[in-house]
DNA sequence: CCGCAAAATAGAACACGTTTCATTTCAATT
DNA sequence: AATTGAAATGAAACGTGTTCTATTTTGCGG
């Protein structure tokens, strides 16, 4: 990503921070970020394109400062609780910006579909990581050596955060409940 | 729902099927149901209202069509599975209105949050219907008659459908990933 | 330095959701 | 029928995502 594009999502970040998504106008990105409309549609197709980008980049950063030591917690169900809780805190710090990447990351726009997944991946490998106790900071350690009961637990219990991080972001319930939906999971799940 | 109102919301499912969301475009809905752009929104307050209020009138046909008699299956295993595979298939059936309608479910409009919880709440009665092995036609029959665990693992399930549809529409996994999906979180969860 | 191709720029233009407004139609009351 | 207030209409206008174009700037091989 060039200087000129991180420019861009470093806006759109900061736009999206103070006012939510719809205050991520483009034009305004452009004259912020110092540069013409033209150039931001050079880097990214589409408005969509460029929260996924800031989703990718907020998702690393945090990816990056949980995942750097082993997560603490004595049982399996301590340690996913704490994978999550970290996660869900480190994004509601700045709700409208969380609002604004749920909003992209369910678009169904079919030109992200990868990234999303990209994303779906990361979070998965924290996860695994968290099962296990050791630290995900490099994913690429693990090939898919996770047995089939493990895999779906993990998929289960992300759906769960997910679905339950868009209730949270359309109005339906408060933070406290993505906790609190996501540790009943776990409980139910992995009755250590 | 006078009858102008019925109209646009036909044309919009009938727009949303043929050609997905993009497609109802709101000049055209209000020339197909012979009504002023400004009907629209006297009717409704945004594109999202509309396109819930179809989701809401779909989702009816499919529960009272569902829920009409009790529901099949042996174990709790088998009914949830019958009633979650009814409600995907029923909405796959029309693969891009199924599509328009998670993206207004999923786009965070806080107007909406309520129509939204009330889809919720609708799925929720058809479920706990499925688990006890009754017809759920009326949900005002049973009054959060549910024990905790019961409605802990509906709401899991819940998530789980929604997410894995979410991930559906995107593009993130076929039609048979949903189904398989809520089926693993149902071994898991209800181990009958 | 020069010339040139690639990139950036300013700004207009288009599409569509949304708002507004002046005018017309409609239905109920007198 | 005539009146009248509410609802509908047609059309214009605005905001913002997206596209397009003509011009300018930039950086590089000669």
């Amino acid at each position: 990503m060039d200087d000129r594009a991180k420019r861009i999502v470093e806006t759109a970040v900061a736009l999206a921070e103070r006012d939510g998504y719809q205050a991520v106008r483009l034009r305004d990105v452009a004259a912020t970020a110092q540069v013409a409309l033209g150039t931001v549609y050079k880097r990214f197709a589409s408005k969509e394109e460029i929260l996924i980008a800031a989703l990718e980049q907020e998702s690393e950063k945090l990816v990056a400062k949980i995942g750097k030591r082993a997560v603490p917690g004595e049982t399996v169900h301590e340690r996913v609780r704490f994978v999550f809780n970290a996660l869900t805190k480190g994004l509601l710090r700045r709700p409208n910006l969380a609002k604004a990447l749920v909003r992209s990351l369910a678009s169904g726009d079919p030109n992200i579909t990868e990234r999303v997944a990209s994303f779906h991946a990361l979070i998965t490998a924290l996860v695994i990581a968290a099962i296990r106790g050791e630290a995900a900071a490099d994913e690429a350690e693990w090939d898919g050596t996770a047995d089939e009961r493990e895999r779906t637990i993990v998929s289960i219990l992300q759906n769960v955060w997910f679905a339950s991080f868009v209730g949270w972001a359309g109005g339906l319930h408060d933070a406290t409940q993505v906790l609190e939906d996501v540790d009943k999971a776990t409980e139910l799940l992995l009755a250590a």
